[in-house]
DNA sequence: GCATCTATACTCGGATAAGCGATGTCCGAGTACTGGAGG
DNA sequence: CCTCCAGTACTCGGACATCGCTTATCCGAGTATAGATGC
């Protein structure tokens, strides 16, 4: 069981542009790349899914790029995380009852089945924990942490403009 | 995200293994394997595994096989997830801050980037959950859905036998 | 009849392949800017 | 001097390779049993 790389990447990108966003300027997927050092074309990918799910916006052209189509306030991250990872549960139940013996051909055992019930319930509170904490909250702690983070940021980008 | 296949087999195992232990024998992984149609060469691998978490006990020869290494009580969802899974959070931090402009190298971003924190605290979650809950819980609540299941289960080990 | 020995069949355990999704790359479609020509 | 137009460079978006892990399989080492043999 393994996140996806993309889903760390996404998150970081989304606080850059949470910084950056009061220049009302939209950072193209080169400079956010170059942030973190990471392959633009592959962290591009990412960005588009976090299109299609409605967390960014994103305009083609010379001054083109992403921003974001939310406030931090309204996107939570599990929100990221889905948008990245899909919407598929970590424990898939294969329902492996019905090739028992004793077992009812009617019976949907990914309700039925206890062992499927307890993992559910797990993904539920793991769900719970990302669903809780928006982007807004992590900017707050990352402020307390380091009060530089925006300003460094949004030089950073104003400096690698060209 | 997805977790192995492996992890629902060995749950389903480990309860049929305990409906069988008060016989005192051992059950061959061919065994175990037709009882729900799976390959099992590759269930054996999965054994194998739990074997080396000290959750199974494996004898070799002729009226070999597996058996519970500890009473249900004494198994938590979670051992028998972490024995196939591995102990590897799903979140790995890779620490792209490093790369970011104005990183302390010296800072461990694994503890210290509120991103990660707030996904191991989801995994926390999950986990508790998962170590909350004790096969002989899981045995219990079969009990109430089918009562009938612990009887039909020892006379298909039964019946098999040959 | 009993003990011993040998051959046999059965089981786990780890080493060895195949398939598929995550990772990584590339090129085409579309758009805003820039420079120049014409009025 | 202003307006219009064409060329250009830049950006996203999706199609196309590559790699690693999950899935799956196979054979060898070891053991208990069963049968035969000798006493």
């Amino acid at each position: 069981m393994k996140l996806n790389e993309g889903v760390e990447w996404a998150l970081h990108t989304c606080l850059n542009l949470g910084w950056i966003e009061e220049s009302g300027e939209a950072a193209p997927t080169a400079r956010l790349a170059a942030f973190y050092d990471l392959p633009p074309a592959y962290l591009n990918k990412q960005l588009q899914a976090l299109v299609r799910a409605g967390i960014l916006s994103s305009t083609p052209g010379p001054r083109g790029g992403f921003r974001l189509a939310r406030q931090l306030e309204d996107i939570t991250v599990l929100d990221v995380v889905v948008a990245i990872e899909g919407r598929a549960p970590a424990f898939a139940c294969n329902q492996i009852l019905h090739q028992g013996p004793g077992a009812d051909p009617r019976t949907d055992y990914r309700e039925a089945c206890v062992i499927a019930q307890t993992m559910s319930r797990a993904e539920l509170a793991w769900r719970q924990v990302l669903a809780s904490e928006t982007l807004a909250d992590i900017r707050g702690r990352v402020l307390e942490v380091s009060p530089r983070a925006p300003d460094a940021t949004r030089e950073w980008f104003r400096n690698v403009r060209r």
